[in-house]
DNA sequence: TACATATTACC
DNA sequence: GTAATATGT
């Protein structure tokens, strides 16, 4: 029997257009592994949330592995030393993998690559990133720039089959019971919503894609209308890697209608990672340093808003149904995204990596580059250009996009109000807060604290 | 071919 | 305001 092979997997819990495992299938027998190594100092921990998804996906691809005639090995621990021990059980020598760019990845890989002839395919992102430059030769700092050169790439590969059959080693390794990860909640059970939103796996992506492509045509007049929910829904799926921006590419390019608006979110994910590239720490650090001297609220009063926003109870509707969505289903519009991130940063005045945070704890698609780069883009402290200091007004913001019904849906004490009252109502129900600070108030206080690190 | 300056646009 | 490119010297 010939020495086995090791596809080492992260994020891309797949099998179809998975280049590691297609070049690993052809060299003999497989070891498919997942290491959980998220507790070592640099590898943000993954919240709650994703910790939930991930299990799941695990499972589910345990469960494809085996119609395949392969399983899949569990470890815990650090990446390299869980996968030497396995070279130690088994001979493997070369280890297949997709590229990966969180900052953590790049010692990990490098510590691989001492014990493995390390093969790092591309497939997780339209363009390998880092790879569309600018004339200068640089890399992008601007979206639009960037989409114009990664449309010229385009269109992405052809997705690659899945294989159809993997071939074993002589014997497995040990792997760990899935369970014993304690990835799930346990008491309490939050995780009933997202258990009833969520199918998380290879399956699930495809029919998550699959209802989409009927919509993709009109997503522009959809997607921003939170009630009517037009946004494709893939993110968690695009995150842990179960699905790959070529096959969705493939799916709805050439559909016509606005199915170009759509691409260019794809595209916005790779010019997200993009910039974690060229700055690893953007997670933490403000793009522009200016920002730093930005006076963020802080102390007990911080603490309570903050406090307010996280549960859904700052008295504006749409931010509260929008927390409460994010927290029952780990996943939000992306429109009301852009609104609690605006109202925590501006009218809150609390600092962005407190808001960040909590998206990285809850969010089942939280993603280190789209979360930071996001959040920065709402504070206005990025690398990307930004003329002013943009305040949503979430009162307008809630009636332009209709977002009557998806309040309903989500803050029940409102159930009751027509829509000319629940966006702003006058009366209060019974149990609903009263707004936590003015409109007019807040967008003051956000302007003069902007102000002073404006203009140098 | 370098470098300065004008133009355009900023999901 | 400033990134990126087009245009000028």
């Amino acid at each position: 029997m010939s020495t086995p092979t090791i596809v080492w997997l992260r994020r891309d819990l797949r099998l179809a257009d998975q280049a590691a495992f297609h070049a690993a299938a052809r060299q003999g027998p497989v070891i498919p592994v997942y290491v959980l190594d998220d507790e070592v100092a640099q590898h943000r921990r993954m919240g709650g949330a994703a910790r939930w998804w991930l299990h799941h996906s695990l499972r589910s691809l345990d469960a494809d592995l085996r119609a395949l005639g392969s399983r899949l090995v569990l470890r815990r621990g650090r990446s390299h030393e869980e996968l030497a021990a396995i070279r130690r059980e088994t001979g493997a020598r070369t280890v297949h993998a997709l590229h990966h760019y969180e900052p953590w990845w790049r010692n990990a890989e490098r510590a691989v690559a001492q014990h493995f002839d390390l093969r790092l395919h591309h497939g997780n992102y339209l363009a390998p990133p880092g790879s569309i430059t600018s004339g200068g030769g640089g890399p992008y700092k601007i979206f639009t720039p960037f989409w114009r050169a990664l449309q010229q790439r385009l269109p992405p590969p052809m997705p690659l089959p899945a294989p159809q059959h993997l071939a074993p080693p002589a014997f497995w390794p040990a792997s760990d019971p899935l369970g014993r990860w304690r990835l799930l909640p346990s008491a309490p059970d939050w995780a009933g919503g997202l258990r009833d939103h969520w199918q998380p796996g290879e399956a699930g992506a495809q029919s998550r894609l699959a209802r989409f492509v009927v919509q993709a045509p009109s997503y522009e007049q959809r997607r921003n209308l939170p009630s009517v929910g037009g946004t494709a829904m893939l993110s968690p799926h695009l995150h842990f890697g179960e699905i790959s921006p070529a096959q969705i590419w493939h799916a709805v390019a050439g559909l016509g209608g606005s199915v170009e608006t759509f691409l260019g979110e794809l595209g916005w994910r790779d010019y997200a990672q993009n910039v974690i590239l060229q700055l690893p720490d953007y997670g933490s650090r403000n793009g522009k340093t200016q920002f730093d001297a930005l006076p963020w609220r802080s102390g007990d009063a911080a603490e309570a808003d903050l406090a307010a926003w996280q549960s859904g109870r700052t008295g504006y509707p749409i931010v509260d149904a929008g927390m409460r969505e994010l927290w029952h289903t780990g996943w939000m519009h992306n429109r009301v995204r852009m609104i609690v991130a605006s109202f925590l940063i501006k009218h809150l005045l609390i600092d962005w990596r407190r808001g960040e945070q909590w998206f990285w704890d809850t969010l089942v698609d939280a993603d280190y580059a789209q979360n930071s780069v996001n959040w920065q883009w709402s504070a206005g402290s990025g690398i990307d250009a930004n003329m002013f200091v943009r305040i949503m007004a979430p009162l307008s913001q809630s009636e332009m996009f209709g977002a009557g019904d998806y309040i309903r849906r989500w803050v029940p004490e409102l159930a009751s109000l027509p829509d000319s009252q629940i966006h702003d109502p006058v009366r209060r129900p019974d149990g609903y807060p009263r707004p936590i600070i003015g409109h007019a108030e807040g967008r003051a206080r956000a302007l003069a604290a902007f102000a002073a690190v404006k203009g140098k």
